[in-house]
DNA sequence: GCCTTCCTGTTTTTT
DNA sequence: ACAGGAAGGC
């Protein structure tokens, strides 16, 4: 039993032994943090505590189920399954299905997606008859879910004077609006965004007194995984379920803090000890996973940061290989590198597939890193992008299984009461919503009782309205007796959506029909797992929800061996003996979007800080000097996060002198609404531009068009004599003619009408202009 | 009510 | 570049 205690360092076994009390685990990357966790929980239950009593709140369902199978391995027995572990998300949703009756849910109250929120959102918009280019439905959303996660309600909107203000000067007065009507509609169709799943939780914990107690009581031991993540909504959580007893054990590190955008509040971490009374604090900085160099170098980076906790990273491990930094032409060059790398490892280390990982910043860049593996023939796995629950097909049968759960979902009845075709369109389902706004009642209701409501719509589109809604009934008959996997196999096929998809025999289409075998294989899978389960009715929902809750991740079959391509962000909590960190360009790594704030860039290093401390043995990092983006060839800069590294870390596989590190240029011109004294304190090198410095064509665009004065750095193009009707060629604008010359010398301007991109002044010491004889 | 063509946003990250 | 939605014609 004490076995386990010896495999942890000292720091590690204070963390686990602590019993009592609010405590916090600084756990740097790579040192040992789910070993805590694990070993934490175990000891508990060997000390006597009862796994009914713990909670374990962790990131993704995947780590929960790894997390129960390492603890019933220490503990033995099947103790362990009565430990309530899993996401935030799915636990509460666990809690809201017993409890949800009391705030008016149903039971079975759906979960809605991103894409039904948004199709939710799109209707309403048009319903209320609002400008789609002012109102754009995911700015809305988005804004929308940022209310939920901090606790501000509609009613709390009203009240806030300073949002609403916020919102009319954002030319959308109407916000409050339609943050009513989509809580409304959810509300009506019972169901729940994702948000809301966090938002009633608080609400049912905040009303009922009785219910909190119940869980407080329940749950003597809470554990917060990736505690820097959280949001208020989540702290807010966690601090009524701890107030009782006060056993809260939240580990996390701040400096892995990547989910800002989804309204993470890194305060959360920053201020826990302020939250709590004596709480015990610990410090995990040895790290086990990375080479020396990685380590370091990752700190390196990380300390350009000012918002941050004190703490130091250190490892016992080897020194290892330096980072290994590429310069390549384009995407598809990236690709091949690394593609021909990955061969080399293999070969030269005998590493294996699964050893290699393949992160980038974006899902788009996907493309091309699949296409050199595939010629390569080294298999991969791409994670992310389009989850599998969210193609076309799929959400096609999962709409069917919805309704059958709960007939009040609008999302999934407007989605397949015309698929397959039906002869139910446009003016009918318009008909239809307007009646039930008007007797606040569902699409799936009205029609039950269609034949006593005077709607403008025929005897025979009434009857396939019927006709359909008694199909659904049938299927509700058929869920009480038999498992899903016959149910979903029955839809399949009465309602005439295979034969549909088995039109289409495009390569899409076979990949549709496949893609809905496999949902068969899964509901299959599942039926199997829950045979002991008597209610097929309630497993069918369960499947729902684990459906609607899986992250790609969880889906994740370790079992065969292949290259992992994922963005950054997925790729948190996961180690790889080799990983290749690409398209470290400016604009794109750091985004962007992102350079507008000190807070948003902090975030993006702190993404490259998780990017690199995910390499245990060896690090690569590339970037291109042009790239395909939006269809087009843009020219690109080395990231300032490449600069950032010292270079005592990094292996130049193109000298580097051969390509300027200019980004400091950018930085100036970027952040001149930032602290930029602070920011330059954080880069010393930055105010000594490199010796033979020489910027970039596309920097020197930029110069231009900001700093029209452009000092030394650029040397006068050869002046042209311009006249005017001269015939010119830009090697932007292409063709065009001179309309008007002025100024003279430096100040020289011309007006020229492009054949191609219309009137353009220039000045013509910077255009680089050829005339046309 | 269905089909075609045009238009639009997408590429920042996700439970 | 490309998919998904909107709009307009049949």
């Amino acid at each position: 039993m004490q076995d386990y205690i010896n495999q942890l360092n000292e720091a590690q076994r204070e963390a686990v032994l602590q019993k009592d009390g609010p405590m916090i685990v600084i756990a740097g990357a790579g040192s040992g943090k789910t070993r805590v966790l694990t070993y934490r929980i175990a000891h508990l239950m060997h000390q006597g505590v009862d796994p009914f009593n713990i909670l374990s709140l962790t990131f993704t369902n995947k780590a929960a189920r790894e997390m129960k199978t390492r603890i019933s391995q220490i503990v033995g027995g099947s103790e362990a399954k009565n430990l309530w572990m899993g996401t935030f998300h799915s636990v509460f949703a666990r809690i809201l299905r017993i409890e949800g009756d009391k705030l008016g849910y149903p039971p079975n109250f759906t979960i809605y997606d991103s894409k039904d929120s948004q199709q939710l959102m799109r209707t309403i918009i048009k319903e209320m008859k609002l400008d789609k280019d002012v109102y754009k439905y995911k700015q809305v959303l988005s804004r929308i879910s940022s209310f939920k996660n901090s606790l501000i309600t509609v009613k709390a909107y009203r009240k806030d004077l300073e949002l609403q203000e916020a919102d009319a000067m954002a030319k959308r007065p109407r916000m409050g609006d339609i943050y009513e009507e989509y809580v409304e509609r959810c509300f009506k169709a019972g169901a729940m965004d994702f948000d809301d799943l966090l938002l009633r939780t608080n609400e049912l914990l905040t009303r009922f007194p009785d219910v909190l107690a119940k869980y407080q009581k329940r749950f003597k031991y809470i554990l917060v995984d990736e505690y820097q993540d959280t949001n208020h909504s989540q702290y807010l959580i966690v601090r009524a379920l701890s107030d009782r007893y006060q056993n809260i054990c939240v580990v996390g590190d701040d400096a892995q803090s990547i989910y800002a955008f989804r309204g993470a509040n890194i305060n959360n971490i920053l201020n826990f000890q302020r939250d709590y009374d004596k709480v015990a604090s610990f410090r995990l900085e040895q790290n086990y996973r990375s080479t020396k160099n990685i380590v370091e170098a990752a700190n390196s980076v990380i300390d350009k940061n000012k918002t941050k906790l004190e703490k130091l990273v250190w490892t016992a491990n080897d020194e290892g290989g330096k980072i290994k930094v590429n310069r390549l032409m384009n995407d598809a060059e990236e690709g091949r590198f690394v593609a021909s790398s990955i061969m080399d490892n293999r070969m030269q280390d005998n590493a294996q597939n699964g050893d290699f990982a393949v992160l980038y910043r974006t899902n788009a860049q996907s493309r091309a890193i699949e296409d050199a593996l595939r010629r390569k023939d080294i298999p991969y796995r791409i994670y992310g992008g389009l989850s599998f629950y969210q193609h076309k097909e799929i959400k096609d049968v999962l709409s069917y299984l919805r309704l059958i759960i709960n007939p009040k979902d609008e999302e999934s009845f407007k989605r397949i009461v015309n698929f397959p075709a039906r002869g139910i369109g446009q003016t009918t389902m318009d008909r239809l919503t307007l009646a039930a706004n008007h007797y606040k009642k569902s699409l799936f209701e009205i029609v039950e009782h269609i034949h006593k409501l005077e709607l403008q719509i025929n005897k025979g589109t009434q009857r396939k309205l019927i006709n359909f809604v008694n199909m659904i009934k049938s299927f509700q008959i058929t869920a009480e007796e038999k498992d899903a996997f016959y149910l979903t196999e029955l839809i399949i096929k009465k309602t005439g959506l295979i034969q549909e998809y088995k039109k289409d025999a495009s390569p899409e289409g076979i990949t549709r029909i496949e893609n809905v075998e496999e949902l068969l294989n899964g509901v299959r899978d599942f039926v199997e797992g829950q045979k002991e389960v008597a209610d097929s009715r309630a497993s069918l929902a369960e499947f729902l929800e684990d459906v609607s809750l899986a992250t790609d991740l969880d889906k994740q079959v370790d079992d065969d061996d292949r290259v992992a391509l994922m963005t950054i962000h997925l790729a948190k909590g996961l180690e790889f003996p080799y990983v290749y960190i690409v398209g470290l360009e400016e604009d794109l790594f750091p985004s962007a979007m992102s350079l507008n704030t000190r807070s948003e860039l902090e975030e993006e290093r702190r993404l490259f800080y998780v990017a690199l401390t995910r390499a245990e043995k060896q690090a690569y990092l590339t970037y291109v000097i042009s790239r395909y983006r939006w269809g087009k060839l843009i020219d690109a800069d080395p990231s300032r996060f490449i600069e950032e590294i010292d270079d005592k870390f990094l292996d130049f596989l193109v000298p580097k002198d051969d390509y300027k590190f200019n980004s400091f240029i950018d930085r100036d011109i970027f952040n001149d609404d930032v602290d930029k004294s602070k920011l330059r304190q954080n880069k010393p090198k930055s105010t000594t531009p490199p010796p033979s410095h020489k910027p970039s064509e596309k920097q020197l665009r930029r110069l231009r068009k900001l700093k029209p004065e452009g000092e030394t750095l650029s040397k006068p193009a050869k002046p042209v004599t311009l006249i005017n009707g001269q015939e010119v060629e830009h090697e932007r604008f292409g063709r065009g003619k001179v309309i008007e010359v002025t100024g003279v010398g430096n100040d020289a301007k011309a007006s020229i009408n492009f054949k191609t991109s219309g009137v353009k002044n220039l000045i013509l010491k910077f255009a680089k202009l050829k005339t046309i004889d």
